[in-house]
DNA sequence: ATAAGTGTATTAGTCATATAATACAGTCGA
DNA sequence: TCGACTGTATTATATGACTAATACACTTAT
């Protein structure tokens, strides 16, 4: 069973996209593999404090791009193949730190300082 | 005259929230300087097409945090004293940075990888 | 088999975002 | 002065995100 510690709802972007975002880092990081059964949609929006049609709308939308798999009545599972972890891992990085990039270039930021930048919040967070 | 020549409006944020964030990475990077005019509600609308409401809300927000001055009639202009932006780079750096920390120990990445994935995108970005 | 839990669907409502169409008063340059 | 441009305000409308309250059929463990 997928676990959803750690996770906090933010602010920003959609609750849905949100919880898209931590089931696919969780694809490419292993934490989550292939087969996983995922935590109903009445018991995750109990566990979270949302909308049972804010689940089911993420849910949906994971299995519109194959990434679980649903059958009525039964428990929702993940469908991880090799090719589904790759294009989750290009698809996010290219996402995630083109983004920050473009961000600190904005503001100036050097090549060296951004790097120090890094360094310096990786152990903090 | 502020430029906001190479603005792209994007998704997944309100339009009002990326203009606030352009400006103040603009601030904090040197390029936008204090007393500099802003273009007038009306014509950034038309440029950006977007609506002039919409622009308002922008600078409306940033008049609140001190960040520019309005006279009824006259263009407004950036108020952009050390401490607003000593402020702003610690409000940037500490939101942004560490939400993408956050994002690639997520997906398991390690320090150094991190690192050079920032490197790899620097430039091609 | 049966009850609890599951996926799925529908309808209604609230709130934030953004658009649209105006209106009015103040500033500034020609 | 006077017209163009400015900031500011109002009202209405549309859409998306999220909540709320159900309902129904299917699976699974007991």
């Amino acid at each position: 069973m997928i676990s959803f510690e750690g996770f906090l709802i933010g602010e920003g972007s959609p609750i849905y996209q949100q919880i898209l975002l931590f089931i696919k880092r969780g694809a490419v990081a292993g934490t989550i593999a292939d087969g996983d059964e995922l935590p109903s949609r009445r018991v995750l929006s109990a566990l979270l404090g949302v909308n049972p049609n804010t689940i089911q709308k993420a849910y949906r939308m994971l299995e519109e791009e194959g990434l679980i798999q649903s059958r009525s009545g039964a428990k929702s599972c993940m469908v991880l193949g090799e090719e589904q972890v790759a294009k989750l891992r290009r698809e996010l990085l290219e996402g995630d730190v083109k983004q920050i990039v473009r961000m600190m270039r904005q503001m100036g930021i050097s090549r060296e300082k951004a790097i120090d930048l890094l360094e310096a919040y990786w152990n903090e967070v």
